[in-house]
DNA sequence: ACACAATAGACAACCTGATTGACTATGTTG
DNA sequence: CAACATAGTCAATCAGGTTGTCTATTGTGT
C-alpha cells in the first residue's frame, strides 16, 4: 500500500505519548499530595535510588557535571525530596538520601505509572500493547539508563 | 500472566526510542552537510513551513513568548537556515523565510525520517510498525502542532 | 478625519539551569 | 609522608527563557 505514515510522524507520536504520560502522571501527584513535583524530579529522584547517591555519582548518572547534579539536589532538599549527611567513612562525601516523602512520591509514581498503563493496556488491547513495548525495546538500547536528557532537546 | 512490564518502562522507552530517531536524524544530517543543526530547529523550520511566518506567529505555534521566537530565529538566521523581510502589506510585520540551505535540511529531515522509519520496518515487520503508529495515534492527541517543548522538560 | 486601541517587533533587566575553572578538605597510594 | 585523586563548594559565565517597556505601524469607531 501507499498508504504508509511520514517517517516524521513516528518520532512526533513518540514525544506526543511519552508527554502524554508524563503529564498524566504529574496531574495525578498534584492530586495525590505532590503539587511541586516536576518532570526532571522523578528521573532524579530514580536515579538517586534507595540507596543513596553522592552529587558526583549523581552528575555521572544524569550526565550533568557535578556542580549543576548538586545545585539540582539543592532545589530538591528544598521541596523536600532529599535530604544530605556526610558519609560516616569518608567525610568528603555527602549522602544524599531520599526522605519518606520522597520515597512516597516515587511509590506514588510507580503505582500511577502502573495504571496508567493499564488504561493503554483497555484502550488498545493487552496482546498489542505487549507488542508495543516489545517493539519499543527492539529499536531501543538494552540499558536504559543514562538518560542525559538536561539540555539535550534545547541547546541551540 | 504475572510477567507484565512495569508502568514506568512505558514512557522510559518511549523516550528513548524518540531520542534514537532524533540522535540518528542529526548524525545522517551531519553527514550530509548540516552540521550545525540542532533537534530543535528542525521543529521550528517545520513551524515556520514554506510560507514563512512572523516572530509572534512563530511564538505562538511553539508555545513561546514573542522575544523567545524572536531570540531564536536570530539564531537560525546566523547559522543561515532562515532570513527576514519586511512584509511589504505590513511594515511592523518581518517575514521569516527559510532559506535554500534551510529548505535543503528540512528536504533531507523528511527524506532521513523515511528511511529510518524503513529500517524499524525491516527490524519489525511492516505490520508490526504500522499497528506500533496506528497505536500511539490512539493514545496521542489527534493534533500533533502546538509542541511546546522548550522547557517544559528542565523546569523545576 | 482623527483619536484611540491593538499589534509587531526591539531592547533591557532578570531568572534558572547549565557550564568551566579554581579552591579546600579529605582519602589513597607509592 | 609526599604525591596524587576525589568530593564538594564558590564564583563567573553562558544560553534560553520570562516580563515589562517602548516605538512604529495598522485597524476601528465615532
Amino acid at each position: 500500500m501507499s498508504s504508509d505514515a511520514p517517517g516524521f510522524e513516528l518520532p512526533l507520536r513518540l514525544l506526543l505519548a511519552f508527554r502524554a504520560l508524563i503529564d498524566e502522571l504529574h496531574a495525578e501527584l498534584s492530586r495525590q499530595g505532590h503539587p511541586d513535583i516536576r518532570p526532571m524530579h522523578g528521573f532524579v529522584m530514580q536515579a538517586i535510588g534507595p540507596g543513596g547517591t553522592t552529587a558526583v555519582e549523581l552528575g555521572r548518572a544524569l550526565g550533568v557535571s557535578k556542580q549543576a547534579a548538586g545545585k539540582t539536589v539543592e532545589s530538591l532538599e528544598r521541596v523536600g525530596y532529599v535530604e544530605r549527611a556526610t558519609d560516616p567513612h569518608d567525610s568528603r562525601r555527602k549522602i544524599v538520601r531520599l526522605t519518606p516523602y520522597g520515597m512516597d512520591a516515587l511509590h506514588r509514581s510507580a503505582r500511577i505509572f502502573d495504571d496508567l498503563r493499564a488504561r493503554w493496556a483497555a484502550e488498545l488491547g493487552v496482546e498489542r500493547l505487549r507488542a508495543l513495548e516489545a517493539d519499543l525495546r527492539k529499536v531501543t538500547p538494552a540499558n536504559p539508563w543514562r538518560l542525559d536528557t538536561p539540555g539535550w532537546f534545547t541547546s541551540l
